[in-house]
DNA sequence: TAGCACATTATAATCATTATAATTTAAACG
DNA sequence: CGTTTAAATTATAATGATTATAATGTGCTA
């Protein structure tokens, strides 16, 4: 867990970026909650419990300073807030979400899945991908079983 | 072109809503620039010179009603504002786009493409799909032949 | 024509995000 | 060790998109 804080450490000194205590302790936020899909807001009040002299701008600069170097990925699932989302190391490109429509709840899928509609777009319309984003809307697995049967004690 | 009116028209009466002229002359807009991505002020702007007295709440009001029932679409591509999209008349799903990092272009894709990758997330994450949103971030083809040869004449 | 529900307008309010200006930190140098 | 200087941070104000409010208008139905 501390050599991924320090890869990241590694990649701003590599576009001279120092990692501060305030960028430390947001990184750490973002490593701590790596399921969980933090708005800016969300991130600051949680980085406050490390470091309460931290101000919401700090968050956001450094939320964008992450953004640019792909360390994290904004996403933005419609209602008004941007959400951060620590990259999976070594990832080329960014997961797909589940997003369902009864629950709210957000789900991840890591796999790639796109390889081959990729090719078809690259080839179509000479279009040189770089990244992608893919959203489902629907109904989870949680609200399927929730409604088929009398919720089960967990 | 005046029947695609008449068939939003028989849309919102179907869940009782009527076609005032304020939302006449936004739908209309909307039409007559189906190959755009308007955000809101665009809307607001050009229904303007239709409709002068029209305001910006009914705008907003009125997209996001057309919206609700599914006539348009609301996207987002991550700068602050929504754009809104008509959508292709029968169309079940939603379509796809190429946005361009280059020019910041925004072109469509109607075909589905999708329809391997959601047999696999439905059968894998059981989760039942109702729609998605799929963007590609990439390198049109207008920008790689600028870079390629040297600007031919349009 | 009176009554009533729905639409609309102008304006104010809200919320997320960004810019500003003053202050602090810390690396770099002598 | 002090000094200098640039980057980082803070608190606060400003901005910009969107939504809520309250007053007014419109048009059917009886």
């Amino acid at each position: 867990m501390e050599t991924r804080i320090d890869r990241i450490k590694k990649q701003l000194h590599a576009a001279s970026y120092k990692l501060t205590p305030q960028r430390e302790a947001t990184v750490r936020v973002l490593l701590d909650h790596e399921e969980d899909h933090l708005s800016a807001e969300d991130v600051y009040l949680l980085v406050k419990d490390i470091a309460p002299e931290i101000g919401l701008a700090t968050v956001y600069r450094t939320l964008e300073l992450l953004t640019e170097l792909k360390i994290v990925d904004k996403i933005n699932f419609g209602d008004g807030v941007s959400r951060f989302d620590l990259r999976q190391e070594g990832a080329a490109h960014f997961h797909h979400h589940l997003v369902c429509l009864e629950c709210g709840a957000v789900d991840e899928i890591q796999e790639d899945l796109l390889e081959d509609v990729e090719g078809v777009v690259e080839k179509r319309w000479n279009f040189q991908i770089k990244d992608h984003r893919l959203t489902f809307h629907g109904i989870c697995w949680r609200c399927h079983d929730r409604s088929s049967q009398d919720s089960p004690e967990k």
